[in-house]
DNA sequence: TGCTTTTTGTAACAATTAGTACAAAATACT
DNA sequence: AGTATTTTGTACTAATTGTTACAAAAAGCA
């Protein structure tokens, strides 16, 4: 179904790219819609046709984050091998992303710590991203308990909360100390949880 | 010694607490140099004659609030009961402030999440913090393996990075899943870790 | 009483902010 | 070719931003 009317010289889903690259490394107030405009290479025109104004394009942004990274972090979780090693494997993965250059952390997390108090798309992301996290981490423990893979006396749901806290807990530390060696340790000592 | 010239009218350690609400609650860049005025009754003459620019007003909220609950921790940390109590005091301690009306969480956790990537100032302050936690579990950890009360596998380090990562996980998941029921099951699962 | 010093209130500053008005441009359909 | 529809570029708005200028006010000191 072609439309009428002139057409747009740009790609929507790459424009939404860019625009969140500004979104995560300024967060949202201190991303001007003059950064917006110059980082996508649009005009204010075009901006504020395509997306109606900043905050939503803000959401669009959010939206797609959430659904690129639960992708990959899926992906990582169901790989066939060990249970043990997938959970490992997200943790280095989240700390590779948070030690790269330039890197901003999980954009869901410093997006939600800004502004999900007065904001309630950034409250809704943030919580969809955390509930899908602890949903497939449930599942995946489970598969190694059954598996007699992990063999703990706590509980799945301990196991699990622990786990997502652990997690969370990562980024923001990455964010906070900046310093790989301590990552790698917390990693590590983070596995000694579900020995 | 009294100073000569026309005296203040405002208590220099209330207007940086006002000012410390403002950034607490809005982040620095959401928060306008009217915003710190209303909220500390100063004039924006004698903000500026007094705290020299708003990211001037904005360093010493930081190392305000890091004294702070530095003081208040260290307190709750060297309690004179068991060791694994005195950990659990602390986390039900940080959650309920997280759980608090019109909480925002912690400052500097907000702050650093915010900011630590482009201002220094709060990059130290944050560092700082974390570090003074960690030495912190480390020396009450170590009292509680010499004491017997804590028996376990693991090396010191891992069992004080696994509680820095946890607790570091519950408040920021307390910004974002905003469940008090929740963050008490994640208390009790981190406590597990160190049985 | 004057002189110095500091604080205070008012007014202003240039720059930036999010968002809009409007006409020209580019397409599809008749 | 002419019409409808959408996108685009330019110019503009009114409000807000952080910061400063300056004179009046209030104190100590001579």
């Amino acid at each position: 179904m072609k439309q009428t009317g002139r057409p747009r010289l740009f790609d929507q889903d790459k424009v939404i790219e860019d625009a969140m690259k500004v979104f995560w490394e300024k967060g949202y107030e201190a991303s001007s819609t003059d950064d917006l405009c110059k980082a996508t290479g649009l005009g204010r025109s075009s901006l504020y046709n395509a997306f109606g104004n900043k905050h939503d394009l803000y959401k669009r942004t959010l939206k797609k984050y959430h659904e690129q990274w639960m992708a990959v972090q899926l992906n990582i979780l169901t790989q066939p091998i060990p249970v043990k090693k997938r959970i490992e494997n997200l943790f280095t993965w989240s700390m590779d992303r948070d030690f790269e250059k330039n890197s901003n952390g999980c954009f869901l997390i410093k997006a939600s710590v800004e502004r999900s108090q007065s904001d309630s798309d950034v409250q809704k992301w943030g919580d969809v991203h955390a509930k899908f996290l602890e949903q497939t981490l449930l599942k995946i423990v489970n598969e190694g308990i059954e598996s007699h893979e992990i063999e703990s006396e706590k509980t799945v749901n301990d196991l699990v909360q622990s786990l997502l806290c652990s997690y969370y807990g990562l980024r923001t530390l990455n964010a906070t100390i900046r310093n790989k060696k301590v990552a790698e340790q917390m990693v590590q000592a983070t596995m000694t949880n579900i020995a």
